[in-house]
DNA sequence: CATTGTGAAGCGTTTCACAGCC
DNA sequence: GGCTGTGAAACGCTTCACAATG
């Protein structure tokens, strides 16, 4: 019987910390520096260093007692558990506001996710360039992801297209989904989704600025950070 | 000694949940749907009926056992929670692609974030008219807190840029802060900061598709919906 | 009698605290 | 001696299940 390595499953909580620390990982590696405590890397992520030693060791026993952990060694043993070892295009609908800063922000080709396509259903767009990509039209959704072999599909249309432009997504073989319209999309299962709502994000904010005033009731004010951010 | 009504603390995964919420609902109420239970809440929010209810049961008992909750209602109870009667004025640090983006993108404005100002350090980008805010310099950026009152800054810089522009955001005056750059802030105690990266959510996102595809161990497939996603 | 509101159980995440190891 | 790796405790969030009630 071959030796199959059976993969630990790893907590949501920390799979949504390992792109961080591998970012700064990375940082650190540009920067000479070979080793890093829990401690160090904890500090530069915002986070305390229980969670880091707890968050690394579902990849392993990387680290060395007494000393901390190798940065190159840690970068790959991440990356290889992200599956960044190889790229992953992706394919954005809506060539929109939104649809033309993701094409055109770089980050996105640099950090292994090539934007294979950018599609959209007004005819009058199709055919403009927007960063480096050729806009085509949303029927030809279904041949780029085929020929390019796209797995990951960003969502950049208005509210009212984006149920139809996941459908889409999906039946053009698209596994995940990234939506940035303000909109629950209904995939099957199986579908990964993950959502990215400014207005949901400012009246997160709200909520606490509000409270931070006064807003209605008596309350100490203190510490107000919201989860997902960082507050040192 | 007055009656002053102590808030409830809400916690913060719900604080997350209620924008969703207040979206569905006012969709609704364009709709002229006047009554709506936990569960069909819930099925257009994409999460269980009894978590909607102990969402809402942090506002008050705003329900009516056998009927539901009165649509109009919730809607401005959920506004006045996350403190949406008035608007928070916002500014946006950072005119490149991701900043002419959100300054472009109406939903800031229609949803009560009106865009006070864009800055950037360029000079060239200075004087540019975006979503119809003209681009003025870093400079003014204090200038334009102070006077239209803004409490909401948008880091919408390069990576390298996103710590001044967040230094100067709080000696602006602002207390909250909306950061695009993939970088962790450090901001004195009591200023909310929220993230959004886009190469950490592909990143996880990758992470699910590796998985899927089996790359590395071997595991049970089904169900990886990954979070802050829905998947019907 | 359909549906809310909520104690209590269940579950995942964070943090503590310290044994184990270099 | 310093730092990791990890059981166990603490915490917060979700879900259950049902009494309360219009």
């Amino acid at each position: 019987m071959p030796v199959e390595r059976v993969r630990r499953r790893i907590p949501e909580a920390t799979v949504a910390r390992l792109p961080v620390y591998l970012r700064i990982l990375s940082e650190q590696a540009d920067e000479e520096v070979e080793n890093i405590s829990s401690e160090g890397l904890a500090e530069l992520a915002g986070v305390n260093a229980a969670k880091v030693r707890k968050d690394l060791s579902y990849l392993g026993s990387y680290g060395t007692r007494g000393v901390g952990y190798e940065v190159a060694f840690l970068v790959y043993q991440i990356r290889r558990e992200l599956g960044l070892n190889h790229d992953w295009a992706v394919v954005i609908v809506g060539a929109g506001n939104l649809g033309q800063a993701l094409a055109g922000y770089g980050g996105f080709g640099e950090r292994g996710f090539p934007v294979a396509g950018v599609v959209d259903i007004d005819t009058t767009k199709v055919g403009s360039v927007i960063g480096g990509v050729r806009v085509r039209h949303l029927d030809d959704l279904a041949q780029i992801v085929q020929s390019r072999q796209v797995s990951i599909g960003v969502v950049a249309t208005p509210p009212s297209a984006a149920q139809d432009a996941a459908d889409r997504l999906v039946r053009a073989g698209v596994t995940s989904i990234l939506n940035f319209a303000p909109v629950v999309l209904a995939v099957p299962h199986g579908i990964s989704v993950r959502k990215v709502d400014l207005a949901v994000e400012l009246q997160i904010l709200s909520y606490y600025e509000q409270r931070r005033a006064g807003g209605g009731g008596l309350r100490s004010l203190g510490s107000d950070n919201s989860g997902r951010g960082a507050s040192a």
